[in-house]
DNA sequence: ATGAAAGCGCTAACAA
DNA sequence: TTGTTAGCGCTTTCAT
């Protein structure tokens, strides 16, 4: 007979048969210890109201000498409720969506929230997704980033009849989070205008435009609105799309600088384009922004080095206000009164180096 | 009564009290509309050999049928596996973490692992984390990217007696992918001695120094080496540390142009201090390459368009690497055969537009 | 305030 | 090859 009694094993960590330590110790081995049952170990722990402090101090104790975590499957079988917000994201590696994922992990942590992650990555990548909708049963929430959403991507999403958010894009029921692009987009232009431009030139995003991806449309109406606010034309000569990419940037402006009509600014809708562009007035020995002015969109971390006056929008704050949104909407008493559903954050214009008053034209 | 049977309600969505649809259809409902039992359902929707490839076809069409998905949370419970990767991130919004997940992401969603993601953030977010040990009982294994561990952070995760996988460091007996820092580093100076360089300016990383993150120590290693192969002395006055950062590179520049001993080539640690110190060379009139050459290590996505000479590491494929080693001891076949480890892989000098050969001193 | 017991939906022996 | 059955570790009525 060995010292400890039969019970013993219950206080050593199990080993099962792969050498791993399994599972530590469960609800029972805290309740046998403690005197009480499992129940009310389940309730002390989870800080229900109907449990004596003292009886509550000692199971805690307890629960702490043998190190016990509760078992998220186990709870999650029982009631239903993951505890766990799934996020999509188009491509992880875009400072955009590092930024939202910071503000949205931020909050959901806090609220004792997992996160489950999901990159969309390529075309195929995404129709996989979608197909396979492999948050089914796993999540309680969605939180969507920024992804143009497809009318049949809509669909199935909402079959998952769970909460959802978006990021950048509003669409049926779903919470969402986003900024005034055409505001933000107006201010910029206006700059311009009010630094003497007036022929500025456009760079637009790609030709697709999914329907609940209103960013590049709102964000030229906003240029077309500026424009036309102060009686100037629109040439359709001055846009060239950039597709939101560096490269992109790169050869917008190389199309623009090929055309007849040269403008004195440029608005790119990015500031990834707005980087692009400054790139090739520089090597076509334009000097910014004494030849010409450039002013971009969404304040990225480059931007400041990079000298480049831009719109600001706030990133990591979208991430966590739709994080609270879903929240909100997950809280049981959000059952009984109304939620917001929209919101949309401000947007501020950061003048940096790249833009200045025009000069007057030579030759 | 209605037209349905006792039973019909299986077939239909249940709707619980707050209108949402619930769980979907499950194992036995699936089982019972076959006509077999669930262990048969169990086992012929995973796959498993013992079963007629009749029975399974008509399983898996009932199944279809049903929308049926498996419960995550049952299966994990009953299993004890939770087919899940706890993924620590120092700061997700760093262009180096995005990267790396996105190539942990697509190797562990391919092998069905979801991500369970954590962003450690600040020194307060860290501490809790390692307090809590959230992971214990979520996740199969873990992955640490690039943080630099404590010696009691790495007994914490070691107490979890799970795979534990490591990006940039190596650490007790887990795994681990990284680059030859210093090989890299030695590169990079030996491409500004091959161009005439002599007096070589080292921005160099922070004063503590973690005992498990050996990137700053060996790359400084890599400059030293380097320096003494071509028998150089090492000048103190010539290094500045700017801590991984922007604005940490500007600074440590700063201080470098404020000595006497003034250099004609810039080796920074990373591309982010050389983005800095670019910034800074140029506002005080020396022009890159003309007057300084300067070279970074990483090729930071930025690095192109600012035409910055580097070192290049495969990032994304770090990520990919280290997942694969998890998956590795993760599989049931690698309790018999021994695995890899720790795994490097190869750096590449990447010449751009900031580096040059050296020109004749002026005065 | 606490306990007993019935699940939650699956998997894995063990039988047949 | 298929079925029976006993859990996995919790939560939650319903009693007491």
């Amino acid at each position: 007979m060995s010292t400890a009694d039969s019970d013993g094993a219950v206080l050593m960590p199990r080993i099962d048969q792969t050498g791993a330590a399994v599972g530590d110790s469960s609800l029972t081995d805290v309740a046998v210890r403690a005197g009480v049952s499992t129940a009310t170990v389940s309730r002390a722990l989870r800080g229900l109201p109907s449990v004596t402090e003292e009886t509550r101090a000692r199971i805690k104790a307890v629960a702490d000498e043998l190190g016990y975590v509760v078992s998220p499957s186990a709870s999650r079988l029982a009631t239903g409720r993951t505890h766990t917000v799934g996020v999509i994201v188009p491509s992880i590696d875009r400072w955009f969506s590092g930024q939202v994922i910071k503000g949205v992990e931020q909050v959901l942590r806090a609220a004792g929230y997992d996160l489950l992650f999901y990159n969309l990555g390529d075309d195929e990548g995404r129709a996989r997704f979608f197909e396979a909708m492999p948050l089914r049963r796993r999540v309680d929430a969605v939180l969507v980033l920024s992804v143009p959403l497809q009318d049949p991507e809509v669909a199935k999403l909402r079959s998952l009849h769970l909460p959802i958010g978006l990021v950048g894009a509003s669409a049926d029921t779903f919470s969402s989070v986003r900024i005034d692009d055409l505001a933000g987009a107006a201010t910029a232009v206006r700059h311009l205008i009010g630094l003497g431009h007036r022929d500025i030139a456009l760079i637009s995003g790609g030709t697709d435009v999914p329907p609940h991806f209103t960013t590049p449309t709102d964000r030229r109406r906003g240029y077309l609105d500026a424009l036309a606010a102060s009686g100037i034309g629109y040439d359709p000569a001055l846009e060239a799309a950039g597709d939101f990419t560096i490269t992109g940037g790169e050869r917008a402006m190389s199309h623009l600088l090929g055309r007849p009509h040269h403008p004195t600014a440029v608005f790119a809708l990015c500031d990834e384009m707005a980087f692009g562009a400054m790139r090739v007035l520089r090597t076509s020995g334009l000097r910014i922004p004494r030849d010409i002015s450039v002013i971009g969109f969404d304040d990225h971390e480059m931007s400041d080095l990079l000298d480049l006056t831009t719109i600001r929008q706030p990133v990591v704050e979208q991430g966590a206000t739709i994080a609270r949104l879903l929240l909100d909407r997950l809280s049981a008493e959000a059952h009984t009164r109304p939620h917001q559903n929209e919101v949309s954050l401000p947007t501020q214009l950061v003048v940096r180096g790249s833009t200045a008053p025009r000069r007057a034209r030579r030759a």
